[in-house]
DNA sequence: TAGTGGTCTAGACCACTGG
DNA sequence: CAGTGGTCTAGACCACTAG
């Protein structure tokens, strides 16, 4: 691990804990660069992660404030599961327990083709899951992926979490995703698992998440149950 | 302005002009850093702009790679209207015409008053404004902002752009934005503005913006006709 | 193994904030 | 004005990819 990450992950459990409180000046960057050995241009880094984070915010002349942002989590919002990768991407899958509903193998549509940059006649898996929140009937999850890409891939895999086998055991890494968020009518589909009304509202979150070469690994749309499931995120200024 | 800002721009107008065309590397750092005149560090931070722009992709030890991302314009989303703030804020009062419904000062609820970090008896400015997209009514905004902090808030501002306002007259700048979208049923307002149905769902997007102080500027609530926009970003891992 | 990008340094100058 | 963070350099070493 980098020396500015692990200088940021010290820092930041600082603020955590309370020996950087809310409000207050982080020390100056000259006596960090003192206290952690390293040149400013390392310290600058591990703060420019931490403001990416939202939990400090520099100003040229008026040093490094420590934020207070403890009411996002009092929010009103139904429930926030969703976060931007800025730590994880993993986290994407992080939730209790799945039903598979459809698992397959097929050829795919020219869309999908387009989103998944597949040459011809390449085969795709075709997966529906239902992802089960507390209990609760909450995500409806359509997944595509190259066949391969995901060499093995099992019903066990999909019962549990998909990105862990991707990361664990194929040993891929991401470098990120495009989404596409919008507000849907249920359909038949939607109300059957989702356990939901024609009137009910569904939030549709459609991804292309792609490797680190480049290339793409899943184009899905997962619809959201309203009252169960909101997308939060820090949208920072990068400078 | 930066001198990493001005590289990014030249080398993003060369992958835009076809001279680095997509799906080929670009020139390798060292020879960046003799074209420019500039160090590695600033020719790195130059291309890091591009990363998080999704243009390039950088891989150790095998180059620099121009992205394609051509599809993302041809979606099939209703209207992708929303930006991340990488490039500018002010992107979000991009619109046509503005009709102002409700403009009023008023004490805030403690609700707002938490997400504005208001002291006691401070108060806000309530505004509704009904967005017109291409003629079309597409989003009713519900807006709260500190009186303090925006002297001089006229009918007309309103009907032109906030923010617009806010940077060129008031010179505020901005550290970034909280966000959280869900979608939710057709309220009597949304009805009676929007021009939808009671079965119609909305795309709420909810945010405070923040100033480069840290101090919260604008509380709000868009809530958007599902079939006329949606919130479409990059999110890429950062490092 | 040659060539690439990622990290890191020690120092420098500058722009900005705030008393 | 003193003190802060933002930028920039010239060079170094290393981790990784790909032939």
């Amino acid at each position: 691990m980098p020396k500015y990450e692990e200088i940021a992950n010290i820092i930041r459990q600082r603020i955590r804990q309370g020996r950087y409180p809310a409000n207050t000046l982080l020390p100056n960057q000259t006596d960090l660069v003192q206290e952690f050995d390293a040149s400013r241009m390392t310290i600058k880094k591990a703060i420019t992660i931490l403001t990416m984070e939202g939990l400090v915010l520099s100003r040229r002349g008026a040093g490094t404030k420590v934020l207070d942002h403890s009411f996002w989590n009092k929010s009103t919002a139904p429930a926030d599961q969703y976060r931007g990768m800025s730590r994880d991407l993993a986290d994407i899958g992080k939730t209790l327990s799945s039903k598979v509903i459809t698992f397959e193998v097929t050829f795919p549509t020219p869309e999908i083709k387009e989103r998944l940059m597949l040459a011809d006649q390449q085969p795709v898996y075709k997966i529906i899951r239902l992802r089960i929140i507390d209990g609760v009937n909450s995500v409806l999850e359509h997944t595509y992926m190259p066949v391969s890409l995901v060499p093995g891939l099992t019903d066990d895999v999909l019962a549990q979490s998909i990105y862990t086998y991707l990361k664990e055991t194929l040993h891929l890494t991401f470098a990120g995703a495009f989404r596409n968020i919008q507000a849907d009518k249920a359909d038949e589909y939607d109300q059957q698992y989702l356990d939901c009304a024609p009137i009910d509202p569904v939030l549709e979150v459609e991804q292309v998440v792609y490797l680190d070469n480049g290339q793409p690994i899943e184009y899905s749309r997962s619809r959201n149950r309203y009252d169960r499931r909101g997308y939060t995120f820090l949208d920072v200024k990068n400078t």
